[in-house]
Order: C-alpha cells, then structure tokens, then sequence
DNA sequence: GCATGATCATGC
DNA sequence: GCATGATCATGC
C-alpha cells in the first residue's frame, strides 16, 4: 500500500515544494494516515531533520496546518472547495489542543469546517451538503499548542482517521437543520451558536462591519461558518486518546478486546470495593459507586467520558452486586422510556431491542456477608462477557409489546411485572415519583424504564458458570 | 429473600 | 436540569 513516491503521482494543485522524501500515496487514504501517524508523539523539526535555528515562514492563524501541508504532505495549500486529498476524499484538519492544570489535554478551539454559503444551502439537503463531504472522511492531526514555541516545535498528541459517530450523526444532521432553516426563513442574521448542539454556526470575519447577502431577506447577515464546538471536539479528543492508548496496550499484548479488558482487570480481582475505592480516591457516598470503581479501572475518570473500546465494540457496561446466594442484589435498569415514542416504535426499532443485542460485560461484585448485613464487605469477583440469547430476546419482545398495549391503553398500573416475564420488567427510573413524562393519554406518568430481571441474570450467569 | 416502588449522587 | 447507573426501603 505505501512507499509509491507521491513525488511523481502528485495531481491537479498538489505540487511538492520540499524535497525530504514525502512518501505517501495520494490515491490511497491508508497511506496517507499511515505517513501522518509518523508525526505523532514528535515535531516537523524532529521529523524532518530541520536545523534548529530553522523559523517557521507562514504566519497566522493556519499558518501551521499551511506548514503542515506544505513542508510534510509536499503540496501547496489551497482554499479551493474539495477535499485536501482529492484522490482519497480525505479531509485535513490540522488543529490545536492545550494541556489542562491537571494535565489532560483539551481541544484549545472549535474546528471550523466550511464557510456557510446562504446563497446555495437553501438547495442542500443535510445529506448533499458541503459540511457532510467535509465531514465524510477526515484526517485530524491534534498538536499541542505551546506559546512561547516555535511551531516547528509543537508536538503532535493524536493523528487519527475520524468520521462521525453514528450516535451523532442525527444531532449533527438536526444542527445542520435548524442553521438551513434560519436561513430559508430570512433569518440569517439571526443565527447563534446556541441554537444547536454539536455544531454551530460562528462569525467568521476578521473585519466585524463585513456582511452577506442572504436569499429571504434584504437584511445583511455576518459571514459564519460551520464549526463543531469546542465541547463536541472535547468528546472527539478525549474518545480518540482513550482509543490510542487502548490500541498501543492490545498491540503491545497482541490481544484482542476480550483478552484485553481480562488482562485489565486481572490485577484487581479479590479486593475489596474499599481497597479498590482507596486506590482510585473514591467515597462510597452514592449509589454510582460500583460504577465508578468499574470505570477507573477500565482508565475512565468521571462519567462524562465514553469508554473508547466499548464505545467501538458498543458493548453494555452492568456493575452487579451479587448476593451469597448468586442472585444479582438488584435488576439492571436502562435509560428510561417515553411513553409517546414506545407506542409508535415497532420492537426491532426499539431502544431495548437495541441495547439488548449489544454486547454486555459484567463486572461481578461479590457480596461476603449475611442478607441482613448491610455494612457486609464486598470483593471484585470477576467479569464476564454476555449476549442475550435469541429465545430471550423474544421473550424481551413480549414484554415490550405488553407495555406497547398497555400504555397505548393507559394502563399503567399493570405494566409487565418481573414475576410476569422470564427475562425483563419495567419499573420506576426517574428521580422520584413527581418526575415525569407525558403519555398518549395527555397525562403524566412517573418515568420508568425497562429492567432485566435479578432472578434472569442470576440464571444466565450460573449457566456461564457450568460451560465454563 | 425477593419483588416492587421509590429514590439518589454524579457529571456534564 | 437532566440522564445515568445504579441502590434503598418496605412489605409480603
């Protein structure tokens, strides 16, 4: 795949300025990470060998992805729509990123993507959109910006091939939405970041008195452009480092997921939750408290950030108590239902359905004292991957159907019961019993959500046990 | 000992 | 302010 020396199958504007052996194939996206990884933990001045009284010529803000083009891909910077690496379709995004008091890197800005051409985004549909072909296939290269450092010394932290998540794409295809909408309703000079979510549409003019003409409306508009918010670029961050360092262990290992998340936890297997909460400076205050030992030991600090590796393999992360019996203390609870949306979606659509065919990892948590012990100790007992068996999830079905019925009914009272259903109940979930959602009915209903009965898992996991 | 209804700390 | 991932409380 690599080594075609891009020299002599350069195209169109891509010219090679410098000569240090740019080696990469334009034509192939592989390639060209694979050349762009080879930045990463170093500088160009490293890299390429340069002198160290070597100055950076371009000036500006992006200035430095300029260099970066130039001086390492071997092409001239161009602000021609299309993409960088028109033979790949790959986008470059060359962006910065500052290191935290704390010492966690954070993006320093939000990434601009595209200008917002009022004129012709009153014809785009989200999907024939210019922000979606910048969009499709990106390059990031995350540097972290240094002050008083010559760019030539900035360190790159996480060079990746990124496209959007598909838990995103439909809050970025709404985002995109509400912008197009302002705009086909003359309100173009209207638009705030606040509007939407993940992108924004921010002013992109150095020249504040500078203003567009927008097609439903004689008032002037601010130019702006399409960017992802600095909060959005802290998840992309934050999931592409957790997933670099994840790729290095398990290539360090030559492990696979399982084996690797196995070797994870080998270490703390038979302590104590207080051992295991000491370690990671964790009070049990709360009832997320398994949870969170959980969490650290997979490298996770703080809810807030998504496991990479689950992110990827989308695997159902249950903390479980398990009583001296094996029975799980507790059922497993999901995210809460809406009683309006159940009614409309069919099973296989479902939000169960769904979470029930992902991969689930149990991290078992047992309990060493009597039933009525409620101070008795607990350890880690160990993990184990599960998914639902096929027969199960039909029986999952059933209850799901049930509550269909039964709340396009209004019957809330007699939602399927655990004793009801082998394998799933619904039950409360929601802050307290005034926190509510709105029914078909018109009425209020406390939340509730699905849950996977105690009494099931413990079947499931005494099943692992014996094919063990 | 379990089922069921009620509730909570956290982090964004 | 709310979703999340759970635990608590009570009675049968």
């Amino acid at each position: 795949m690599r080594g075609v020396n891009s020299m002599s199958s350069k195209t169109g504007n891509q010219r090679p300025v410098y000569e240090h052996g740019v080696d990469y194939d334009p034509s192939s996206r592989f390639s060209i990470v694979s050349y762009a990884q080879q930045l990463e933990k170093t500088t160009l001045r490293k890299k390429l060998g340069l002198a160290p009284n070597e100055k950076l010529q371009r000036k500006g803000k992006g200035g430095f992805g300029e260099t970066v083009e130039e001086v390492y891909f071997g092409y001239e910077p161009n602000s021609i729509q299309g993409p960088d690496f028109p033979d790949a379709g790959l986008e470059l995004k060359v962006t910065p990123v500052k290191r935290l008091k704390d010492g966690t890197l954070a993006p320093k800005e939000r990434l601009v993507v595209t200008m917002i051409n009022y004129m012709t985004i009153v014809t785009e549909t989200f999907d024939s959109s210019t922000l979606e072909s910048k969009l499709r296939d990106v390059l990031f290269m995350f540097y972290e910006y240094e002050r008083d450092k010559d760019p030539l010394d900035y360190f790159f932290r996480l060079v990746e091939e990124w496209h959007v998540p598909e838990e995103d794409r439909s809050t970025i295809r709404k985002d995109w939405e509400t912008i197009a909408e302002k705009v086909k309703t003359g309100h173009a000079h209207e638009l705030s970041s606040g509007d939407t979510m993940y992108l924004e549409a921010c002013t992109k003019a150095a020249d504040s008195s500078k203003t567009r003409e927008q097609p439903f409306s004689e008032v002037p508009a601010k130019p702006r452009a399409f960017a992802l918010k600095q909060s959005y670029m802290r998840s992309v961050l934050a999931r592409g480092l957790s997933a670099q360092s994840i790729e290095r262990e398990g290539k360090q290992e030559g492990l696979d997921l399982v084996s690797l998340v196995k070797t994870r936890f080998q270490p703390f297997l038979g302590k104590s939750s207080e051992e295991l909460a000491a370690l990671f400076g964790i009070k049990n205050t709360d009832k997320g408290f398994y949870s969170r030992i959980t969490r650290r030991i997979l490298g996770i600090q703080g809810s807030g950030t998504k496991i990479a590796e689950f992110e990827k393999a989308d695997i159902n992360l249950k903390s479980i108590r398990l009583r001296q019996n094996g029975m799980p203390k507790e059922a497993i609870s999901f995210p809460a239902f809406r009683y309006c949306d159940i009614v409309d979606v069919p099973w296989e659509d479902s939000d169960l359905y769904a979470q029930l065919t992902r991969p689930f990892l149990f991290v078992l948590f047992q309990i060493e004292g009597a039933e009525s012990d409620k101070e008795a100790p607990t350890h880690l007992k160990g993990i184990r991957f599960w998914s639902m068996p096929s027969e199960d999830l039909a029986e999952a079905e059933r209850c799901y159907e049930q509550t269909r019925e039964l709340v396009r009914n209004g019957q809330y009272d007699h939602l399927p019961r655990s004793t009801e259903n082998r394998c799933c109940h619904v039950r409360p979930h929601g802050k307290d019993s005034h926190d509510t959602l709105p029914t078909p009915q018109g009425t209020q209903e406390p939340k509730r959500c699905f849950w996977l009965n105690a009494r099931y898992i413990a079947g499931q996991l005494a099943l692992m046990e014996i094919s063990k």
